[in-house]
DNA sequence: GCTAGACTTGAGCGATTGTTCAAGCTAATA
DNA sequence: TATTAGCTTGAACAATCGCTCAAGTCTAGC
């Protein structure tokens, strides 16, 4: 069934490795034909044009983080499930990803108005992801491993700081290592 | 003097203001043009480049930061000056500012080595700013009003971060409002 | 006022951008 | 095997990209 027509899916996840290394701006449709096999007759039936395939690139990207973070929530304590997640993401080795950054926040940074819709494409989640920081630092009240005194909407902020903080810090000084201090230090501060 | 040749400082301001908004790739030779009332031989005379010009106004984004902390410096205890410095950038009104996040970090967040040069550069001079935290943190140690146990370096860079971190996320979310208590949280940390 | 030299101008270069579409090909049905 | 509907192809479009350079304009020195 799919012998013929492309998969829309293997399309979509190799996209987003290219818009997520380059940014929306620096990728070109054709960087991208080469990159996924398609001539892009078969790219515009599907997506529509670039603005189009760049949204549902930033979909799937934040689609894989929510599901990631929820693996961990799966086996482990809420705290240690948002730490580890934190880690994962800040830390990894360079090459591992197409890029150090978060490519939500990437895109927050570098669209404009001109790209309206994208812009709030991404913002909106971006804010998903804060709401599941809050639901797991809800959970993490109850569990007792956070101070129940702190608004959860509030800490999700803090956590979404501190990791849009130290993805940027550690693409621009390159020096990783003392990365995990400041991540052991934000969560004492959550007690 | 200055009459008849074009005045290479407001062309650099100009510029400046463009490529803080819509970052490099975005940033067209012709947008800049327009913007600064020039042709492009002009241009190409006084820079070489997209990327010369580029680069110094990177370079003169930083001094301006700088210059401002300084200014702060000048006037009020380290910490406070740091705090102001900090304040200003972050909580600017929309609409002062080109961009609300930082011109070097939209930088390093949109570049690849396909710009190694300008990447460098960009890195470079938030290292120089985070050298200038360093100094100011090191000031205020001696004034009693931080930590003496903690490393100036150390503390700089978790400056830094809270920086990149506070201004993304006021990009992303738009919510300013609980930025200042973050501001106040941070500093409170280092005692 | 004239000349020489520095600066500016703007048409236009080749390359690349996002996108379209007629023609060709594939796979399922009869 | 013939038919057909739908997917794929790749040449090509208009627009725009960064950039060049011959021609024109201005200013300083004599």
């Amino acid at each position: 069934m799919k012998a013929y027509k492309h998969d829309r899916q293997v399309a979509i996840e190799k996209a987003t490795q290219l818009f997520w290394e380059k940014g929306f701006h620096a990728t070109s449709m054709r960087n991208i034909q080469e990159h996924i096999d398609l001539r892009p007759g078969s790219i515009y039936a599907s997506f529509g044009s670039k603005e189009g395939l760049f949204k549902e690139a930033l979909q799937y990207y934040a689609q894989s983080s929510l599901e990631r973070l929820a693996g961990y929530a799966e086996s482990m304590p809420a705290i240690e499930a948002l730490k580890a997640f934190m880690t994962d993401v800040v830390c990894r080795k360079a090459g591992e990803h197409p890029s150090d950054m978060c490519m939500l926040a990437k895109t927050v940074a570098e669209l404009t108005q001109e790209n309206a819709e994208l812009l709030q494409e991404a913002k909106s989640q971006l804010k998903r992801i804060e709401d599941a920081f809050a639901e797991l630092l809800a959970q993490a009240q109850r569990e007792g491993t956070v101070d129940k005194n702190k608004d959860p909407q509030h800490m999700a902020s803090f956590l979404q700081i501190q990791v849009m903080g130290l993805r940027a810090y550690a693409r621009a000084s390159g020096n990783s290592a003392q990365l995990q201090t400041f991540i052991d230090d934000a969560f004492a501060s959550l007690q």
